[in-house]
DNA sequence: ATCATTAGTGGAAAAAGTCAACTATCCTTG
DNA sequence: CAAGGATAGTTGACTTTTTCCACTAATGAT
């Protein structure tokens, strides 16, 4: 996934030729000294830029389990609610239900979790973690949690009990906002 | 594999998340009670929900006009830097440089932005905004100032100017942890 | 029993991302 | 100034994700 560059990490410097523009090209990750714009007055935007990192470092850290994306949080919320059923579960993390169906499809191969016919209701299957799948869970919450604290590292308890805390405001106008 | 639970683990099993607002998943209002379980513990998470409800309303809110992901972005960055080159742009979306070629062809074709071969690197390709580019991105901008406001009208403006600075700083460590 | 509704499933189609050539141009160095 | 390496742009093949839709099985209401 990194550069098809066999050479790296040379930055070769070209003199700098009093270029017009205050655009450079050159410079790695982070090091570009591109401006935003407009872009940069939106929390969107920098809310996109973290998340867009945290994410992509989970999968790079996970990626030797060929994970699916949004195998994670699906077993996680299966992990908090004991018995809840696919098509819950897929409203839960904002997708199809047939991807919903594909991913405890993964989860059951890998052992992790498995469905259960539901005595009351046999349409339903009743989904929960297996031994084998609260094991791997702890195991890929502490990578989050690692994958976190390198960024998080930066605020203060406090600081990360207010972002929190405004976040969910934000996201209870967005969940009491539909119909 | 490493089954090896012989050493507690203390990344796991912390019931209590003492956040300010219960953590409920969505489901909509009086809908589905999903708990989040250790998925609330997470700041990722919270940033995830909200991202993704602002990206996907800001899809919706401009799928009418056809416009590929990455290219609302891509258009504003160039308006931001005149003249940028493709590949500065690529590298700034994070993307690949044939995308960020394709959406400069679409560019194009909509007539939003145009090429110009650099007077002193002929390689290059210089990137500006047309005058209908302009007058889109005016409304584009319209659409997200939109969106985000209906989330963060739930926010004191000291509230928004301190989460921006929460996440800039987040995202400096990000940025400035590599190469 | 009939009909509308819901849970679950599979598969096709579209979109997005990845990779590897290949040309043209530039820069460096001998 | 010629040679070799590096950079910008472009194209096309290919793989992975998303998204949509039809279809079955079971439930509930009339």
């Amino acid at each position: 996934m990194s550069k098809s560059n066999g050479t790296k990490a040379k930055t070769g410097r070209r003199p700098a030729k009093a270029a017009a523009a205050p655009v450079r090209a050159d410079g790695g990750p982070g090091g570009s000294q591109v401006s935003l714009g407009r872009l940069g007055d939106f929390v969107g935007f920098r809310l996109r830029r973290v998340q867009n990192h945290l994410s992509r470092h989970f999968a790079t850290a996970t990626a030797a389990e060929g994970l699916r994306s949004g195998l994670f949080s699906s077993l996680a919320l299966i992990e908090a609610n004991p018995g809840i059923s696919q098509i819950a579960l897929s409203r839960e993390v904002g997708q199809d239900k047939s991807v919903a169906v594909a991913i405890v499809d993964d989860l059951e191969k890998l052992g992790w979790a498995e469905r259960r016919r539901s005595t009351t209701d046999r349409r339903r299957h009743a989904l929960y973690v297996t031994a084998a799948g609260q094991a791997k869970l702890d195991a890929l919450f502490a990578v989050v949690d690692e994958t976190e604290s390198a960024v998080l590292h930066q605020l203060s308890p406090g600081e990360k009990q207010l972002l929190s805390e405004l976040l969910d405001r934000m996201y209870a106008a967005i969940a009491g906002g539909e119909s």
